[in-house]
DNA sequence: TTCTTAATGATAATGATAATCATTATGTTT
DNA sequence: AAACATAATGATTATCATTATCATTAAGAA
């Protein structure tokens, strides 16, 4: 997916579209903004940009520990959270698991959020 | 389980305590605050409190659109969120959704997140 | 009752994000 | 290619939630 969506293809879009995928991992919109530091690129051009990605679904985001970070991949996953390093890792949702929404709520689910959390790997 | 706790009982830490538990929904330091408005409670206080609270395993807390909120409830347990009236619902986590841990943590799981979003019965 | 010190409340500070607005530059039209 | 309409930008300010500071107050022990 192209960082287009009938929107105007500026420079800035461009560059915090390939800072997000080239970096790989959840950023969040101050993190984008230091890796961009060097371009004269705006803060808030930095926010605006990520939250409409967003809203055009090229972007997901979620929150962590007080602020938003942005994930390149858009398909429903979940995510792991090492409770020591604090690093955040995609992992896939269990088998199922939209069959599992609970009867209490009685609702139709348009999505989820799923965190573990417990020591990585390393950190062990 | 009693707000006490190898805590000093203050009339303050009764008020913020009674008041998470009586609401039986899942307030935000500020709602806390405005219940409390007449007993002369400083805000900081009301932060300070629940934010104890978690820590002594007397209130679990979660992130929702920006704030912390506040939940009695510390079993575990999932979330339901209405994305048009925005109203929290605690409901059943999936049956052995602990043994659907990802393989590619690699880690053991001490806690998980789980929040489904849909159209409550309400609104729709 | 006195004493120690944790808790409080008023307020300032911080940090993340959103809003404002004059200026710039993209994409279209001529 | 030049002109145009207007979306996007960047500098800045505002807002909102939360935390830090610190002098004062009040639990709970002595």
């Amino acid at each position: 997916m192209s960082p287009l969506r009938n929107k105007r293809v500026t420079r800035q879009r461009q560059l915090v579209y390939d800072c997000v995928i080239d970096r790989k991992d959840h950023p969040s919109a101050n993190e984008v903004f230091v890796d961009l530091q060097s371009s004269g690129i705006g803060l808030a051009t930095v926010y605006r940009q990520l939250s409409a990605m967003v809203d055009e679904g090229i972007l997901k985001s979620f929150e962590h520990s007080g602020q938003i970070r942005y994930d390149r991949l858009v398909t429903p996953h979940a995510h792991f959270v090492c409770s020591v390093c604090d690093e955040i890792w995609d992992v896939d949702l269990p088998k199922n698991i939209f069959s599992m929404a609970p009867v209490e709520s009685n609702a139709d689910i348009e999505e989820l959020d799923l965190t573990w959390k417990g020591i990585c790997k390393a950190c062990k």
